[in-house]
DNA sequence: CGAATCTTTCTTGTTGCGAACAAGTAAGTG
DNA sequence: CACTTACTTGTTCGCAACAAGAAAGATTCG
């Protein structure tokens, strides 16, 4: 069911995406997506759930018991290989993550949680890196996960946007994790 | 008639600005915004041109004879000026933006337009900026001016989503604009 | 100068489609 | 044999899109 979701809003967008679609291409009958899920918006955030988890597990797997800068690095390359192997689930996740700015707060909550944890861990790793003395003390922890997160976002709209330029896609998560090096180097 | 597009959208998001609302909000019928722009996406383009069209005079009013890093940081500042000031108008244009990574080639057109021709503005600025001897001789043009557009866009992202926490985007554009002076100030 | 036609601007009418729900049926389970 | 679970057909409502008209100028021609 979600295969069929991620494939019709890959194909034809969110409003292309339609629950008699998802049931028939599913194998079943018109009104089978409609009947689980109850609404269109609640499909929606299942299978943003559903991806949501895939990207934490290839995340832990990835930074494992790196700190600081190293995990950093780690999870920008995790990324960048999660939009790259990944990318019709990667990009029906953000697909979905994009339009859920709507003024629905319960889909809103559901991004602002996945987002605040993001924030969370990033905010983690740089506080370990301080105490394990591999990151400048005096780095402004909250701002510059705030910064990390945000560039993660804009990249990822390039890629939305313009799908073709995957060597664009892979420049830009260099390029963040070199600003990342500037902003947490020790200065010695 | 994008008034009353904007109030709609802004309330209610894209799926509930309705043409019908949007022609008698304007004092008209029921089928007036659908007849003068043909179909909803239509309106939603010109919705888009047109508040762009505002930024773009805003963004020249800001800039005018800079050049280097103050061109970006005068750059920076209108934008976040342009986000406090004009919240509606610039909420409606982003949300159409972020709606308008569809399927739809048209719509999709339409945005990688300005997307490019801000990313070739911030590159002139740098290129000025190394040419006058303000901005380190050795900076890569193209990356750079790509990390800051992406980097604007996960900013604008987050208000989005958290359009409360004034404090936070302007916490966000005055790091965006330390990151740029690092990544742009000569050694020396 | 004035009547007839043409054009622009907006209205009501209609169709098709999708979301959401209601009521049913056919399996299995205790 | 009741009872639940998984799914289906049937129906309603709202919206986008289009079609066909009406009203109010603007233009042309006797």
């Amino acid at each position: 069911m979600v295969d069929a979701a991620v494939a019709l809003i890959v194909k034809r967008g969110i409003p292309g995406m339609t629950l008699k679609e998802v049931g028939e291409l599913a194998g079943y009958s018109r009104a089978m997506a409609g009947w689980r899920y109850g609404t269109k918006a609640n499909l929606c955030a299942f299978v943003v759930r559903a991806v949501g988890e895939e990207w934490l597990r290839a995340l832990n797997e990835a930074v494992q018991h790196e700190n600081g800068l190293d995990a950093i690095l780690a999870a920008t390359d995790a990324h960048y290989r999660f939009v790259r192997d990944g990318a019709d689930r990667t990009r029906t996740f953000y697909t979905l993550w994009f339009d859920f700015t709507g003024p629905d707060p319960e889909l809103r909550q559901v991004i602002a949680n996945v987002h605040e944890r993001r924030q969370r861990d990033v905010e983690t790793w740089i506080a370990q890196g301080i105490a394990a003395g591999n990151v400048r003390p005096d780095a402004e922890i909250k701002a510059i996960a705030a910064q990390f997160c945000a560039t993660i976002i804009g990249i990822v709209y390039q890629w939305l946007v313009n799908p073709q330029a995957q060597r664009e896609i892979k420049a830009l998560h260099e390029g963040l994790k070199q600003q990342m090096s500037r902003a947490l180097a020790r200065a010695d």
